[in-house]
DNA sequence: GATGAATGAGTTTTCATTCAT
DNA sequence: GATGAATGAAAACTCATTCAT
C-alpha cells in the first residue's frame, strides 16, 4: 500500500478543512496555482497536484474555474493587473520624466522581489509564448510599452506621425523585453538592490531614449 | 485510428526510400524536427508526427535521439550555434565598434529572417524556458552577451573590475533581451528591413553603451 | 465554475421562491424532468440542471427521490399511466370494435401531440430499453397490447387457448411497436392529422385481426 | 494487492498472445465490442472493459477506432449491412410477392437467430435513438422499409403520386417497428421458430398490405 | 424546508517509449 | 536499417451523491 503524502500546503486560515467559503476558496486556489505554474509550468502542473495541494477534490477546483486553461489565464490577468498597478502609482509619483521612468522601474523589480513566484507565471512560464495566451502575455507586455510611450510623449510635447509611432513602439517593447530578461538575470544575483538595478537601465536606456524622442519631435 | 501512411513530406533526395545512411537520416530528422518543433511547439509536436513526416517509423527516431528531450535540445543547439557564427562572421568584418555591433544586428536579424522556423525554436517557444531547456537557451543569450562584452571590452581598453563585469554582465543579457523581444515585434511588422532595426536598435543603446564603457573603464 | 443562479425557468406559482410544499415541489420536480429527460435523454441530464431549472439545491431532489434513476423511473409511469388513462377513455365512449380501437388510435396520436415532450420520454429516449427501464417501458408496451387483446376477446367473444393468446399477446406487442415507429415517423410529418394516421393503421392492421380473431375464436 | 481477473475473453485463434496483425486485431475488437454493447449500452460499456476483455492495452483500441463513437457506429453499420444483405438475398430467391415477404421474413429472425448480441445493438440499445447515431439506425429501418416498398411497388405494378407515396413510408416503417418489437418479444419466447413468427406477421399484415396496394395503384 | 461546499469513483483519451520480428 | 504492434502511466474533466449548517 502507497502512502501518498497527505498533508495539504495550505490549511485555510481560520477554517476548518472541507468548509471554507467561497471566495476564500478561489482565491486561495489562485494562489496555488500561481506557485504551481510557476514551478512546473502549464503543461507539467497538473490538476491532480493542484487539487492535493490545496487539500480537496479536483472537482472543488472545476467548481470554481471552468477549465486548466481558464485557470492558468486568470492566474496571469491577476498577475499582470498587480504588476501594472504598481508601476503605474509609482510613476504617479514623480514628475520629472526621468525620475517617473525610475520610480517606475524600481517599483517592477520590487513587484519581482515580492511576488516572486506569481512573476515567474508572467515571464518565464514556457506557455507563456503558447498561441492561447500569447494575447495576455503581450497585453501585459505592451501595458509597460504604452506606459513608456506616454512618459516618452509627455517629454517631447508633440505627437509623432505613423513612422515615429512605429519606430517608438518597437523601441518600447525592446526595452520590455530589456526588462524581462535582466529580472531572470536578477533572479540569480539577487544581491543587487532594485534600485541599482533601475539606475543601469536608465543609464544604459536614457541618454538614446531623450535623443529618439527629441529626433521624433522634430522629424513631423 | 492510424493515419494512412499518405505521403512523408522528405522523401530525402538520392536515396530509395527506408534505405538512407545514418547521418543523412540524422540531418534529416533534425531539420523535420526544427519545423514540426516550431510549428507546434515542444509539448504539442508529438513524435508520431515526426515519423510521419520523415517517412520513417518511430524506432528509427529513437535509434538516431534518446528522448525527444534530448531531440529538442539538439534543435536548439544547432541553431543556436548557427545563429552565433553568422553574428561572429559579421562583426568580424567590421573594424570601428559601431560598425562592428552594427554588422552583428544586421546579421542576426538576417538570420531570423532566413531561418524563420528555426529562429522561433530558440526564441518563441514555449518550451524554451522549460526548466530542463532552460540551460542551451541560456547559453545562447550568454553567447550573444559574451560577444558584446567582448566588443566593448575592446572599445574600452581596459578590463573592468569584479562589480564592473557584474554591470556589464547584467546590461549585455538585458540587451540580448532586447534583441529577442524587438524580433518577436517584427514577426509582426516584416516590412521593416533589418538594417533599420539594427539602426533602431543601435540608436536607443549605443549611446548608453558607451557612457557605460568609459564609465568601467574608468572606474578603477 | 459554477453557474451564475440567473432565473430558474419555474417559479413555481403562488408561492416565494424557495418555500414550497412539498407535494407541489414533486410535481414541479416531475415536470421539469419529463422535460428535461425529453431534450437530454437520460444519461446526458443531469440533476445540476435540473436543480438549476427548478431554482433549488440539490439536496433538495434528493429529499423527493432517491436517485436518478428513481426519478426518471417515476417519470416515465407517470407518464405512461396518463396514456392509458387517455386511451382507455376513449376506447370506452364507443362500442363498436373498429370504432374503439380508431378511437383508441385517435386518443394515443392525440396524447403524443399534446404532451410531446413526455412522450418522447416514454419511446424516444435512448435509455428506454436500458436494463434498468426495461421493466417500465415494457409494462407500459403490455398495458397497451393488453387493451387490444381485451378489444379483440370482445369481438370474438370466445377466449382463445393457450397457443393462441401467446400468438394473440405477440401479435398486439407487435402492434404496439407498429405504433410507436409510426410516432417517430409522424414527428418528422407533423401535417398529417391524427384522425389520417389512425385511419392508416387501422386500414394496414384491421383485416388482418378480424381475421387473427375469428381464427383464434374457431380453433378451440 | 489486488488480483484483477486476468484471464482475457479472447485469445485470438491461431496468435500468440500480443502479436496480432492489425485486420485480425480490428475484427476481434468489433466482435468483442458487439457484444459489449449489447450487454451493456453505449453509455455503460467502458473502453476500459473492452479492452480488459480483448486482453490489450487501450491504446491498442485508439489505434483501431478513433472514438468510443466511432467504435460504435461501426458496429452498428456492420451489423445493419449484414442484416440488409441476409434479408435481400432471401428475398430474391423467391418471385410471388407474398412468398417474397415471407422469405424475408424468414431471413430476418434467423439473423436474429444467429447474431443475437449483435442484433441486440441494433435494436436494443438504449443509445440507438441517441442523436448521433439516429442516423445509422433509421437508416437500416429505412432499408428494410425501402425494401418492402419495393415489393409493394412490384405487386401493384403502378408508381403511387405523392400521397400514396407518403403514406406507403409511413406504413412500411410502422410495419419495421413491428418486426423490432415483435423480435423483442420472441427474446423471451424462443421457442417458437422463425417461420412462425414470419407466418404470424404476414397473416397480420398481409391482408392490409395488399389492399393498400391497390388503394394506392387505383388513386392516380 | 433548504443550501453551500465538498467528494469518490469514474470516463475518454493521449503520448513517449519499446519489444519481437 | 527498419517496422508493426503493443504498453504504462497519466492527463483533464464529469457526475451522482452527501455532509454540516
Amino acid at each position: 500500500m502507497k502512502f501518498v503524502a497527505s498533508f495539504p500546503d495550505t490549511l485555510v486560515k481560520g477554517y476548518r478543512p472541507g468548509r471554507v467559503p467561497r471566495a476564500v476558496r478561489s482565491e486561495q486556489l489562485l494562489d496555488l496555482a500561481d506557485r504551481l505554474f510557476a514551478e512546473r509550468g502549464f503543461h507539467a502542473a497538473s490538476m491532480d497536484e493542484l487539487a492535493r495541494r490545496a487539500g480537496v477534490s479536483k472537482p472543488v477546483i472545476y467548481d470554481h474555474f471552468d477549465s486548466k486553461e481558464q485557470l492558468f489565464a486568470t492566474c496571469v490577468r491577476r498577475t499582470g493587473e498587480l504588476l501594472a498597478d504598481r508601476v503605474a502609482t509609482a510613476v504617479r509619483e514623480e514628475s520629472d520624466p526621468r525620475a517617473r521612468l525610475r520610480a517606475g522601474s524600481i517599483a517592477y523589480f520590487r513587484f519581482l522581489q515580492d511576488q516572486l513566484q506569481a512573476w515567474i507565471v508572467l515571464f518565464d512560464d514556457e506557455e507563456m509564448r503558447d498561441a492561447r495566451f500569447a494575447a495576455e502575455a503581450s497585453r501585459i507586455r505592451r501595458r509597460q510599452s504604452d506606459l513608456m510611450i506616454h512618459l516618452m510623449a509627455e517629454t517631447s510635447g508633440t505627437a509623432p506621425d505613423h513612422e515615429g509611432r512605429t519606430r517608438l513602439e518597437a523601441m518600447t517593447l525592446a526595452i520590455a523585453g530589456a526588462y524581462e530578461s535582466l529580472s531572470l538575470w536578477w533572479h540569480k544575483h539577487p544581491e543587487v538592490p532594485p534600485e541599482e538595478l533601475a539606475d543601469w537601465l536608465l543609464d544604459l536606456i536614457w541618454p538614446g531614449l531623450e535623443q529618439l524622442t527629441k529626433h521624433l519631435a522634430a522629424s513631423p
